[in-house]
DNA sequence: TATGAATGAGTGTTCATTCAT
DNA sequence: TATGAATGAACACTCATTCAT
């Protein structure tokens, strides 16, 4: 018999329960991105998924588990994103260049994903809560340093840190700005934005 | 009968009640500094205040009109703080000293105010609502068009308006990451802060 | 001015609150008495006293608050009835004598007060829980173990405790079938009860 | 066909319905006694039992019945222990040596059944309800009538009844004495609570 | 027989706001 | 003016039970 046969029920039942998964996830990030992560409900989260509010917590114990991994998607999708951006040696780019390679793909999955500004760019709470933010914003980072690292190996560690942190909460802050844009607007706002942040870096 | 008299008691009404009005926007902006905007209840703000939910209300509307009043009153100590910058010719500044007169303001007005920041920097909305919020930035954005103006007659007005924008935003952004900082570090964070806004400024 | 004067208009408003805190405690002792304090839920409690949950959370902050409250009354009973029944001198008493003043007022408590055993009585729990019980259930003990020391003074401390333990929980055990029984058999059930801690008490 | 061939498989499967019945009431005794019957859930019997919600529902109807075949098997263990107990002649026995034979094989029976508290001395409903415990104690305290019966013979039935049921309530009543004791306390409360009974039997 | 996903009414609790005094 | 009691819809979350496979 082939093994793979004996786990297959397995996986079946396994697969409902994932496809569900990623519904709430769906509902999820649709409902944070029309009333924010703060005034989402769980009911409302269920009902846009066409559940019961007792699936949801079949899978995620709480809204903070449900936005945690919906923040994991969206990191898996910047990190794929960011994968093709930097898969070359990066030292040589213009500032310019790699600005670029950096809000692309940020913007590319931002406007792919509209619950990504939700989770990401809020600041409503006193700095220190609101974990799946903090594990987003702390993701987004540690990347930002890296790249930064890469790019200007001569600069003192805490320099990289301090760079990383401007550039990311500049982007953060500038994001909805991007994003409420019309079509019209939006390239001209996405200019400005690889403006500011090459300006910061270019800067004395 | 003196119509003096008869206005001085209502005088001293009126001079109570604007006592009262001062105490419910320091309630306020104390609870906003620590629990944020969203999470911060009237109740709690009244008790702060050292008065009943109810005189809470009567008199402000609801939370967003008490919020309104704060931010009503920080946009004054903006106006104030920024007056003194702005007093004399700008137009022959250096980037640098304009951005000094700019953010030096503001980050003065943040450290004596600390719930400022609970108003102005938050994004934890759909962007179209918190209209407390919405009025702050836009007062500072329009300030900052203003001075926009003046120091690059020439700019296009819808150039003047975007990068008024992206300062601001940038700023909103960076605030929280100087408002965090401890003694020693919140010096380089502003400078970072500067150097952000100047780069933006002055790159092309 | 009479002082008292200033202080009714505060009193009256005192009073409507002490008045809806007793409405609650005694809607509690009804459901309680019903359907026991584990199903009884907070909704009930306060539909049954005519009010809004909101109400009852105004003045207790939690289920277990107001069964603490409610207990406080029962012991406050508790100590009115017992404090009647040895204010005289107890160690000559015969032990069914002694019996005799420490049941019956334990039985008209409970008897006036139907709310007393769900909260006295219920063992559903891993014992360590369900603080109003402990609290309960500790009052009484510490009453018991007064009587006993009193009633014979050269009994170890230990042993008190110990006698004392056995007694409440023996009383605890058999309450029900004195609530339980009919006009008739009740004051057969309330004998044997008797008969049980005074055979415990002279028992060698 | 032999009809004894057909007859095996079904036989196995009875019997692996029978294992899956016992493992299911061995979950339950044990959550029973780790957080109550009350608040012992379904999902975490199954769950202990190591197989789902559904598979226990196969098997019962409902938790109560679940609770009911546990208390069944109380029922045997208590029947058998009492069986080697009540072997001989009890009429001469001192009503000491009588208690032993009460007590001792109840204690044992809980000892190695830690769930049977749960279901036995709980008391936390309203006295009419929660069948699975008045079944039990039912059953326990037909025994008890029986013994008395034997035991004292010319008492009146109506009395055999009382004793019997106050002998049982009392006995649950201090159970959760002697279970929480430790080593070294147990066997003394062992002893208080055959004293209490004594003492009750003995009493005038 | 067994799974685990699904249900949905219900739980304790909160809070912006209103009301009676 | 001021109080504090009162509201009630809503929230996050639970759990006995059922269903589809």
């Amino acid at each position: 018999m082939d093994p793979a046969d004996a786990a297959r029920p397995q996986r079946k039942r396994q697969a409902r329960g994932e496809r569900r998964m990623r519904e709430l996830q769906d509902a999820a990030a649709e409902v944070f991105a029309e009333v924010g992560y703060g005034a989402a409900t769980t009911n409302a989260i269920a009902a846009r998924a066409g559940v019961s509010p007792g699936t949801l917590y079949q899978f995620y114990g709480n809204k903070e588990a449900l936005a945690a991994a919906l923040a994991d998607r969206y990191l898996a999708a910047l990190k794929e994103a960011h994968g093709k951006a930097f898969d070359t040696d990066i030292a040589h780019l213009s500032t310019a260049a790699l600005v670029d390679r950096i809000v692309d793909p940020m913007i590319e999955v931002n406007l792919v994903n509209p619950g990504f500004k939700a989770l990401f760019a809020r600041a409503d709470m006193p700095t220190h809560l609101a974990s799946p933010t903090r594990q987003l914003q702390a993701a987004v980072l540690g990347r930002a340093e890296e790249v930064l690292r890469a790019y200007a190996p001569r600069l003192h560690a805490d320099t990289v840190r301090r760079r990383a942190k401007v550039m990311v909460r500049t982007f953060a802050g500038l994001l909805p700005l991007v994003l409420d844009a019309d079509e019209q607007e939006r390239p001209k706002m996405i200019a400005e934005v690889k403006r500011a942040i090459r300006g910061y870096l270019d800067g004395q």
